[in-house]
DNA sequence: CTTTTATATACCTACTTGGTTATATAACTA
DNA sequence: TAGTTATATAACCAAGTAGGTATATAAAAG
């Protein structure tokens, strides 16, 4: 994944509104309005969320008459990830070595 | 999780340079200026992005004289991960009764 | 004690962000 | 065609951010 596409999606996921956005999509597609219902914000807010969302690739949104229907995209969620999971990786790497270098130093300490 | 903490450990990873800086950091433990000799940035700067981190708890660090080491923290990093598999789960389970649907629909029209 | 080294803080600037209200656009409805 | 509904855009503001340079602090070296 490109550096400037991990900065758009990890920005995006930054925002607690936006987060309760996509929390609403994955429950499935739904319209502008929709969104913006529960939320004590005004409408331009929601449609300025889902751009940042749309920028990063986070959510796409189709078209149904006078409505954007708003949809939530897998691949940015999945290359975060992937991004996540990668570096958990290396960590725990790092930290099951540590715990190989101390089960050593106990080993020699009582012998 | 809190929303709060979620906020910020997804803006501290929403930065080039403190991916970077975790990358460096998941080889191993190492110092302010060590960390700060590949980027073409002054060290305050760095400084900065490593409070953002350590504000984040992606880093914690420890007193070796006048250095401050800075070491990965394993559990923001891990919680972030398991809000972003948490939606992907909700999203492939959504789209996988999509693929039902279709697959139904595929049956009706070819009898 | 003085100097050097490692790091942090203060202060400044330019830019971005998250919200607002007012208005535009575009598609339904009567 | 006129009015209403769904959404987007424009213009604005307050707050936050990323960078800079200069300076402070604190430990180490001499």
């Amino acid at each position: 994944m490109q550096p400037a596409a991990l900065d758009a999606t990890f920005a995006a996921l930054a925002d607690p509104t936006r987060r309760a956005i996509l929390a609403r999509l994955a429950l499935g597609e739904t319209t502008v309005m929709e969104l913006a219902e529960p939320f004590e914000m005004s409408q331009p807010a929601i449609s300025k969320h889902l751009k940042v969302l749309e920028r990063a690739g986070l959510v796409s949104r189709g078209r149904d008459g006078q409505r954007r229907p708003c949809r939530i995209e897998a691949k940015a969620l999945g290359e975060a990830n992937e991004w996540l999971e990668n570096y958990r990786r290396i960590w725990e790497a790092n930290f099951s070595r540590l715990d190989v270098l101390l089960e050593e130093l106990k080993k020699k300490n009582t012998p």
